[in-house]
DNA sequence: ACCATTTTGTACATAGCTGTACAAATAAAA
DNA sequence: TTTTATTTGTACAGCTATGTACAAAATGGT
């Protein structure tokens, strides 16, 4: 074979996505220049052009990346617990991120993303949104899991529960725009969950 | 007095942050440029900085404007019904209206820019941002009145009822923008309420 | 007819973003 | 050392946005 393998990257790729996502997350994807990023990560437009080709195209990536960090990730790992102790663990682990004071009103970067973009006007809100729908059904297999276990009563509406559910951590992702702390939000979350009998202290 | 009345405006004012509301409301605010405004209006960027002053200042005509339509505004007005048939109404006329196919997918302004803004990082998110702890305040306060009506049990957390109600409201106003129709978000509003006893049948 | 006042149209200077193009730099293989 | 492959720096042309400035236009009062 003939030639060599070129000048090497002088960054890495996946702390560049990772900036990115920081980026994307607190300014939204539209106050994002190419410029804006680019000077983040400290390559030239240029770099950024050859390595990651568009900015939808990066952007894609840095939601892969925010999917691995999302804090409702433990719904769709498998568990010790029983259904409702899982979603009473994964909302409070929610309420804690979100109002957290370093990471103050950034919220959900899904959720920004598709309220920007117009939710399924967009291409890219489209995709948002299906991430939304995914979680409904996998919160719903949750909850018909929980029926088979005998922790929900047997004509409980799974689907429409799955969607109040999720429904209210979508709020909890905007509510924690309005002041910082924890406290508001599990007020909610810990509400929500009593109403709809699936909330366990642990 | 010296002098006249000057040059008549070619444009009315009224229809004119109407136009700017409705814009503001599709595109967000970082995407409403004064050109954008401007030309949407039919006027020159020079009338548009004349009559209005800033984009910021037009913003904010056009979310006093919003206020007078929001469908939650039941809840600041005298009703002649007890208080969990207005909350059913009202949000009954919530879903109605964000899952019309004609605003498909636009949602509620307020919430939007929120999101878009980053809350309370930002001085004109800040403001948005009290309209939404406000109407926690008014909903708290219907819920106390639940509360003497013998509508409501006497040691219900009414705080955390309004801000679990308000969450869903936010939540909704996102939710409505994954696809249009108002079965889901209807579905959804009627098991919170249910849940949280507030349900009633017309 | 003239004046004062306000709006409107046009122009200007400054700045930022976009995508592409091309030469310079860097590395491995022949 | 030459060749090949890839990245990087710089430059460019086109577009858009911003805020200001100023003359032209349109009105009512004197």
């Amino acid at each position: 074979m003939w030639g060599g393998m070129g000048r090497p990257k002088s960054f890495n790729q996946d702390e560049a996505v990772e900036i990115a996502l920081n980026k994307f997350w607190e300014l939204g994807y539209g106050a994002c220049s190419v410029n804006t990023l680019s000077e983040a990560m400290g390559i030239t437009r240029s770099s950024f052009y050859n390595a990651f080709g568009t900015r939808e195209a990066l952007f894609a990536r840095a939601i892969d990346r925010y999917l691995e960090m999302v804090p409702t990730r433990a719904l769709d790992l498998p568990s010790e617990y029983d259904v409702p102790t899982l979603l009473t663990e994964t909302l409070r682990e929610v309420c804690r991120t979100r109002g957290e004071a370093s990471t103050a009103g950034k919220g959900c970067a899904v959720v920004n993303s598709i309220v920007e973009l117009g939710g399924f006007q967009d291409p890219v809100g489209r995709k948002m949104a299906g991430l939304i729908l995914g979680a409904v059904e996998q919160i719903e297999m949750l909850l018909d899991q929980a029926k088979a276990d005998g922790d929900l009563h047997e004509d409980a509406d799974t689907r429409a529960m799955a969607l109040t559910l999720q429904t209210m951590i979508v709020g909890l992702n905007v509510m924690c725009k309005l002041k910082p702390g924890k406290d508001m939000l599990w007020s909610i979350a810990q509400t929500n969950l009593e109403a709809l009998g699936l909330f366990r202290e642990v």
